[in-house]
DNA sequence: GTCTATAAGAAGATAGAC
DNA sequence: GTCTATCTTCTTATAGAC
């Protein structure tokens, strides 16, 4: 009874999930969703009784879906840096999608940053869930600063992410990944 | 007659580069800029016709500031290493800003990313500024990959200053400038 | 759960007086 | 250059019928 018909409060988390990524929170309106669903914005309003609420709902949903993608490496790779250059083929594979649209986290983070601290601290918590793996990898390779190397693994990524973003240029991406790649490398040899 | 009293339309134009940095371009309003000037909306439209036009101007304030700072550091450091390093060191001055806003160029560019590629495009032409200054620099030290480095230069710290907003936190801003200065460092001793 | 209707406000932009 | 007044559209949110 989960797959027969997804019901219209999951179908609107998912689309608004998409458009915020697309389009960003601040330019998605309960109209761009509603229309596109053939529902009312009445409809939006019962399942959601506000915008923030909405967006909580679709936090909720990254977190799981990155809960899950989390979950599934550390299962195929046991060895720490084969769980961290996943990490970095993930930045590989979704080349198109932060080339269109940035970085799932840290363009909704920085888009909340501005005049919308308290979700965006919320919204923050997607990076606590990759700090928290990450950490365990490099603790596992020996690291006393495991949350220093996570850091400057994750900020590396974000600053591939956005500058591929503003050139819209995968090649970018490549390139940095390469640098990220050397570094992990140069780490193992030690 | 240049100091004498600012023109309306430079208040203008500095408020909207401040709001623009601190609230996000879609977030400030010409009703924002005008109550905090003390004057009419219609005011703001008498100078700039449109919103997009206000940020052309902006943009355009920006882009003079950053020539002017990469001019007088040039002039500063006529060791192209210093000079990078200046690039750094400039991280760490405004650590309290990006903080709390961001990178100016960085979060505009992400903003507009989303659904205004065309202003993001002109947008995109700070960081060529800072692209051209920082080829010169690594050309100087001899890298026929310069523009590969300068690439890397930018995303380091666009990763840090994205992840040091992201957390509110100055300190990754500290961690992430050693690494890069090691990054410089070992590439001067090769 | 879903709808229509509507409120109440803010946005960008225009017209015309001074 | 600066102002007031107004238009139009879009926003979030509410009320109440089905």
């Amino acid at each position: 009874m989960n797959k027969s018909k997804p019901s219209n409060r999951k179908r609107i988390v998912e689309l608004a999930n998409r458009l915020f990524y697309e389009q960003g929170y601040n330019q998605t309106s309960f109209s761009d969703i509603a229309e596109r669903l053939h529902i009312s914005k009445g409809n939006m309003t019962y399942h959601f009784h506000s915008k923030d609420e909405l967006l909580h709902a679709v936090i909720e949903y990254r977190m799981e879906q990155i809960r899950e993608t989390l979950r599934d490496w550390k299962e195929q790779y046991p060895e720490p840096l084969d769980r961290l250059k996943r990490f970095v083929t993930m930045l590989l594979n979704e080349a198109d999608d932060l080339v269109d649209c940035g970085c799932p986290m840290g363009s909704l983070n920085a888009e909340l940053g501005k005049t919308q601290r308290n979700i965006q601290k919320e919204s923050r918590q997607m990076f606590d869930l990759f700090r928290q793996w990450l950490d365990e990898a490099f603790a596992q390779l020996g690291y006393k600063d495991f949350g220093k190397k996570s850091m400057h693994l994750l900020s590396m990524a974000q600053g591939a992410a956005l500058m591929s973003y503003v050139y819209a240029d995968p090649e970018i991406i490549d390139v940095e990944c390469q640098y990220i790649i050397e570094w992990l490398d140069s780490m193992d040899a030690q």
